[in-house]
DNA sequence: AACCTGCTCAACCGCACGCTG
DNA sequence: GCAGCGTGCGGTTGAGCAGGT
């Protein structure tokens, strides 16, 4: 699938362009996991990919890193686009860091391809007669919402678990994303967001010791992650990680520190 | 069945910013 | 203060897919 750069593009360097294959996501993850990723322009030259840095790191924070929800944008996380949208443009990152488990990219390509239009025909429409009573559409053109209360709102709809599973039509079609929500976990809590963890870690704190196995022992902060579970899609790895850890969904969305304590250490 | 069109999303590109020597 | 380098961000592109005709 990869479309791989003809070899004479670029003698010198002989960088692969395009899709990743399988094998070159497991070259990077292992890497990273093992090493980290202090130095992103010699990641790929350590973990033996034909990549410049740039995109081996996006392909790390949008595909490889651990937490990332893959489901689709819910009506909650829609709002919550909107609401920050409406206040900071197209500051995706900022966007996304009220989405955990989101990407900058994912809300950008949401953005573009389902709310940008909604937006305009909305807007459109509201020159004829009043805002509509849809959810996301007359929060927008109303305009003013307040972030703070839309990132509570989402935490709690997590805990409840939406019921809207098909608030964009093309989820129904993603009999696997569906089941994000609806299936495996008992008491239904949502799979989510190491990588928030991850990346804003505290270098002194193991976030790992909780939920570790013994034979773990490679990588400081991230050992026993994602290599833990090689045949396991990282969904159902966030769930298992979730299951055998000491957090608890707060720890999970307010960043607060994983109660060590009660880790069993 | 074949073709067309629109949509999605992974990935690339270029620019801006911050850090370091 | 400046130049070089690395990183992060936002805009854009294009392959693949799904639905429509």
């Amino acid at each position: 699938m990869a479309k791989t750069v003809k070899s004479g593009d670029n003698p010198k360097q002989r960088q692969r362009k395009g899709f990743w294959s399988p094998e070159e996501d497991e070259k990077l993850r292992s890497f990273i996991l093992s090493h980290g990723h202090s130095c992103w322009t010699t990641v790929p030259i350590k973990a033996g990919l034909q990549r410049n840095g740039k995109s081996c790191r996006l392909r790390w924070i949008n595909y490889l890193r651990p937490g990332l929800k893959r489901n689709m944008i819910n009506a909650e996380e829609e709002e919550i686009i909107l609401t920050f949208h409406s206040s900071l443009g197209n500051k995706w990152s900022q966007i996304a860091k009220h989405l955990p488990g989101r990407t900058d990219n994912e809300i950008k390509n949401y953005w573009h391809s389902h709310l940008k239009k909604r937006l305009l025909k909305s807007q459109s429409s509201q020159n004829a007669t009043t805002v509509s009573s849809s959810s996301s559409e007359s929060l927008v053109a109303c305009g003013k919402r307040n972030p703070e209360n839309m990132v509570s709102s989402l935490v709690i709809s997590f805990q409840r678990l939406p019921e809207n599973k098909s608030s964009s039509p093309s989820q129904e079609s993603n009999d696997n994303d569906n089941n994000y929500y609806s299936s495996s976990a008992p008491d239904e809590i949502p799979r989510l967001f190491f990588s928030e963890w991850l990346s804003s870690s505290d270098p002194h704190i193991d976030y790992s010791s909780g939920f570790q196995d013994s034979h773990h022992n490679q990588a400081p902060n991230l050992e026993g992650t994602v290599s833990d579970y090689e045949d396991v899609d990282r969904f159902h790895y966030n769930e298992m990680m979730i299951n055998n850890s000491n957090w608890n969904l707060n720890d999970v969305v307010f960043g607060s520190q994983p109660q060590k304590s009660e880790a069993g250490e």
